[in-house]
DNA sequence: TCACTTTTCTAGACTTTGTCTAACGGTATA
DNA sequence: TATACCGTTAGACAAAGTCTAGAAAAGTGA
């Protein structure tokens, strides 16, 4: 899945044009899952792709892989977004001595009832998130 | 719960030495379950108390009161912190169209089968948050 | 009360993540 | 070749939160 081609495609099928940059962090994410900042990912592609990208354009594309469903933002260090190339259905642990995100083993947390909405508005995401600290 | 007497008991019995600005604050904090950012607090402090408080001594008394469980953090939106008066266990609303945090009706959420902790960190905390927008 | 120590508070400088702007570059179409 | 159009860029900017050094308060013992 990470290779230029079928990166190329992925972008094509979510209706983004597949500029240089683009594909360069899109090589980046999909690699592997994984839980990256903006800030990780912009020094991950100016060391170790060939070519360079601004800050504005990281976070542009970023922004826009999320918005088309690329990625996942996940929020939950008040000091930065991370964005996580797995978008299925999952749960995170997040360590905040140090500040490492790490999945939930699927099926070894149960979330169910799922509640209505409050009138005039739509769900578009659930997290869980369990907080650890190095005991 | 939220005259001058019975604050200063709450902040005592958390270890917590009352200062005018702490009392302050708490009596903005718990006056009733209520999510507000440090900005919204600030505002608080100094238009509806008699006395004034900076913005460090906001942060460091939030800070405090975090750590000594008087209050929760509730990191959903990635421009800041709300503090929330209720520390009881309950989850959330965020509606990314107006930024407002809103409680999950007890019981309308059902959460089992808790993880394990990875080896060598304990829990210190779970959140499930349902992310909403204007329909 | 006084002298001393410790804690808390303050203004403002600073840091960091993220946004905005205005100019520039490449590509496609005619 | 002209002309749009979109994407990219550097760097200025914004906003939340942290840090620092000194001032003020509060506690402690005699």
């Amino acid at each position: 899945m990470s290779n230029r081609d079928d990166i190329i495609k992925k972008l094509k099928s979510s209706g983004i044009s597949p500029t240089s940059q683009r594909i360069d962090i899109a090589q980046i994410l999909f690699a592997k899952p994984q839980h990256l900042s903006a800030e990780q990912i912009l020094n991950k592609v100016n060391e170790e792709s060939n070519s360079k990208a601004s800050k504005a354009t990281i976070y542009n594309t970023l922004g826009l892989f999320a918005k088309k469903g690329l990625v996942k933002e996940v929020i939950v260090d008040p000091s930065k977004v991370f964005y996580d190339s797995n978008v299925s259905r999952h749960f995170h642990f997040f360590n905040t001595d140090t500040g490492i995100l790490t999945d939930i083993p699927d099926g070894a947390i149960n979330v169910d009832h799922l509640p209505e909405s409050p009138e005039g508005t739509v769900s578009t995401g659930l997290e869980v998130i369990v907080r650890i600290k190095n005991s």
